[in-house]
DNA sequence: TTGATATTTCTATAAGTATAAAACTATGAA
DNA sequence: TTCATAGTTTTATACTTATAGAAATATCAA
């Protein structure tokens, strides 16, 4: 993920409302909901609403799909999880005894990213 | 981790600047770097790497000690993770399976909070 | 003391973001 | 067609944030 993805993805969600309906999206899962039934969540007028969704879908963090007269938004887990991994990529330097100390104690995906190991070729004698 | 700690750490991180520090500072392990070091790095003034500075310890996301001259600054990964938590918690609703579907595929946090195990305590006859 | 270094606070200007009313567009039903 | 519904785009105003110069502060060394 490029950094300026991220700064846009973190602007995105660093809002109440945008934070809300990404949130509320997150747990609705990979079907999404239509737009109305998220301002009736959250209560905000449809205009103010559908800026805020497109905010978060140009951030790439949640997609549209119409469906009849509805236009049904759901959560982009993909941009969720690469927004994570960028955060902690290579925490405390790859030192995993740091990671693992009181004061840090990293999340999972704070490891180094693994050298895909190389497939042995069979030299050509 | 309240909804506006969330939306406060969100916003710090938001930012061209304030991203690259923080992720320095991640990289740099618990025992952190002092502001020059820092300012070098990323090519910053001194006044506009403070205010960058400044927004992200008042977004709890990292904290600085004087050591001398120098002030050194470091992650707060405790922050860290809390946030990370936040954006994933009771990610599809509970339902492992669709955490675990080619369209989600959660990271690891997503899963709901346990319930914590009761001790089995002996009935008094 | 005085001076040098490391960093912060103050300040003004420039730039970006949020809100919601009004007007518009797309879809389906009568 | 015409109407109702679901949602978007346009617009103006209000608000928030970023930048960096100048001045201030804290610490140490001579």
């Amino acid at each position: 993920m490029k950094k300026s993805s991220v700064v846009a993805a973190l602007g995105a969600l660093a809002q109440d409302t945008r934070l809300g309906i990404f949130r509320l999206l997150v747990q609705k899962g990979p079907d999404g909901i239509p737009a109305g039934e998220i301002g009736e969540k959250l209560g905000q007028p449809s205009p103010t609403l559908s800026f805020h969704l497109n905010q978060l879908r140009f951030a790439g963090l949640i997609s549209s799909r119409r469906q009849s007269r509805l236009i049904i938004y759901s959560a982009n887990y993909k941009t969720m999880n690469e927004l994570l991994a960028f955060l902690t990529e290579n925490c405390c330097g790859g030192n995993l005894a740091a990671c693992a100390s009181e004061t840090a104690a990293c999340p999972p995906g704070c490891a180094p990213k693994e050298v895909p190991i190389q497939k042995r070729t069979r030299r050509v004698s």
